[in-house]
DNA sequence: ACCCGGACTTGACACTGTCTAGCCCAGTGG
DNA sequence: CCACTGGGCTAGACAGTGTCAAGTCCGGGT
């Protein structure tokens, strides 16, 4: 079982990583619509088919991709997660905006196709799915630590949508034509950050936040 | 010059308008893949070349159908807005939100492709963008209307966050999978609203922050 | 020695967007 | 009346795509 395949020399490593490198390097260079198989394939060395052999499809590179950015998502969330009892609940939740988005301002191609199912089908792939949902979980954990344990969903989602929005509308939207240089993205993600972080905490009497548990 | 075409019959309207109907409709039920010049022109009754003489290429028609979803959309956003008045603060940024993200919720098809230089470069369709600055224009003027004059961008950013990332999550995001039936995703629309509503108005006017309370 | 199965190649198919050329015909000017 | 012009559309081709179906090569296991 352990036995190395023959393609699986020093110089020419395992064909299936090396088509992941060329199909993530070329998901960020010229977007999903410039990861084709067959162009993979040729940046690899290899015939257009051989791509099929370790990926039964395109969705299933995909796939793979967008599971590894979830997984790294997932991290960086955490880490910021990590600094609460050092840093406070103001400096973690911009941290944990800065993540998020930061990750999206950084990798641009898997972000977006993290978000897409017709390009990655949630239901066909469940490992991909599921990182997805350790990465809202993370989100989920943050907004425990900070409204406590009987925070809302509603709460939640509105602290997912303002930081997914802002990604959004920096890698694809009219706040990244407005500024296209990475300084100014993650400046205007730290005031952002601020801004819903003084709501946040200015509305923060526990007593009261507990109200609108009427979610659908 | 006003010399009808031939083929503006009057069982067999203006073709490019046909084509503009048929697109939308494929985009809404297909999705932007399913959206192909030649199976639009095959629903039209035409050759496949026909859409080329009315729309350069493929982009052109998602550029129109871009333009006139924005137009909508900042209809929706002036109509919320316009009840300022009469309803005051917190329901008028409730209505906006739904405004914004019930848009997406109805015609999610052409939402997603407002968002995507990829699909309609905003530099090669200034009509398109024209559009959508006026959509933002209308969101620009909700966060004077509440906060003052002085209104920060960094505020209307935030703003302008909460509703797309809500209405992303929901169309293609997981809030989407937990909700698929309309009603509950404009109940959580609703609920976050509502949230957002009290955080903001809290935070800008601590006097009015005493109602918890559900209202319309 | 045999064969098996993994890794890859070769060749096809249907489909796409788009280029080019051509057809048909109403309108116009002579 | 007739040539001509230009808009609206058709017909055919081309390169590129994802994917199916065989075929080839070769290192081990039996």
């Amino acid at each position: 079982m352990p036995t190395r395949r023959p393609s699986s020399t020093a110089e020419t490593p395992d064909l299936r990583q090396r088509i992941l490198d060329t199909s993530r390097a070329l998901l960020e260079s010229d977007g999903v619509a410039g990861l084709s198989m067959r162009e993979v394939a040729r940046r690899a060395g290899v015939t257009h088919q051989a791509p099929y052999h370790h990926f039964g499809d395109r969705e299933s590179i995909l796939a793979e991709l967008v599971g590894r950015g979830f997984e790294e998502l997932a991290r960086r969330l955490a880490e910021a997660n990590d600094i609460l009892t050092q840093a406070g609940p103001r400096a973690t939740l911009i941290a944990s905006c800065a993540a998020y988005v930061g990750f999206a301002i950084e990798q641009p191609g898997v972000f977006r196709i993290m978000f897409r199912p017709d390009m990655c089908d949630p239901a066909r792939f469940p490992a991909a799915r599921a990182a997805g949902e350790r990465a809202h979980g993370e989100l989920h954990r943050l907004v425990r630590l900070i409204h406590g344990e009987a925070a809302s969903d509603t709460l939640a989602s509105v602290y997912w949508a303002h930081v997914h929005g802002l990604a959004c509308l920096i890698v694809d939207g009219p706040l990244g034509l407005q500024w296209p240089a990475r300084d100014d993205r993650m400046r205007l993600v730290a005031a952002a950050g601020r801004q819903f972080a003084d709501f946040v905490l200015a509305a923060h009497n526990p007593r009261e936040t507990a109200a609108i548990s009427s979610h659908p």
